[in-house]
DNA sequence: AGCGTTTTTGACAATCATTCTCGATAAGGG
DNA sequence: CCCTTATCGAGAATGATTGTCAAAAACGCT
């Protein structure tokens, strides 16, 4: 059985006040920085975890793994700013839908797909 | 400048004769046992270079890179399968579009975007 | 509240892909 | 053919992530 513990809600906590998305050392680097004890070990765990329960989002960039808390159950990708990290998530119907055909039509089954869109946001294009 | 060697021509050449995305350590491996005797970290280097150059293309997996040669100069998309890697390569103008006009929308420049589905292919469906 | 069982934790070691270092090697131009 | 300079290769170094295992803490039960 899966059990409560003050060190999961504390990383779901911080996850969840982050602007953006953060690697588990960042995370845990935040935690300890604000008097926390846990262990890096577990933040890695219970970030895992929360990716699997659908709770976080998580993509890989430059060989780390980048997590942020989203809003549970819905399906959704991210518009990412390359320079602070800013994340939207947006709704993406019509690709849903070309993502179901175009496997479809090659045969391929249980389609499953990554679409995310990286670029500069607003502070960011200004500040270059 | 950039100079020709047989040891960038071998990694090109294994990279194209090969079925799906393979990671800098398999195609190594499999250069050794063609009798090669090219190092790791050449190989890990052509590779990076070809996915600058635009003749190959990259994805991250579960922690590490995987590459693919691609038609040069082109823009698209792949179409994976999660079994046997065998990859199906897809145009995708309408996202593209969507791609941009979302970026556009939320005051982001310089869109670039990731794409990929990944799902069963016809023979790995019928394996299940 | 007290107990026992079982999961979770945390410090540290271990792993694994990737990058760096640096002397040796070889491409290409002249 | 020679010289300059990019490239190579072997192994060390790095850095993120995972495994190990004894100690700590949850939860169900009474």
């Amino acid at each position: 059985m899966k059990r409560h513990t003050w060190q999961r809600e504390a990383v779901r906590e911080a996850l969840g006040t982050t602007e953006g998305f953060v690697s588990a050392q960042a995370l845990h680097a935040r935690l300890r920085d604000s008097g926390s004890s846990v262990g890096l070990a577990t933040v890695y765990r219970a970030l895992a975890d929360l990716a699997v329960e659908g709770d976080a989002d998580s993509l890989q960039q430059e060989g780390e793994s980048l997590y942020r808390a989203c809003t549970p159950g819905s399906h959704h990708h991210h518009l990412i700013c390359r320079r602070c990290g800013t994340t939207v998530e947006i709704a993406a119907d019509p690709v849903e839908q070309w993502a179901h055909e175009v496997a479809a039509q090659n045969g391929f089954t249980r389609p499953d797909h990554v679409v995310d869109i990286f670029g500069y946001c607003v502070d960011c294009s200004k500040a270059l």
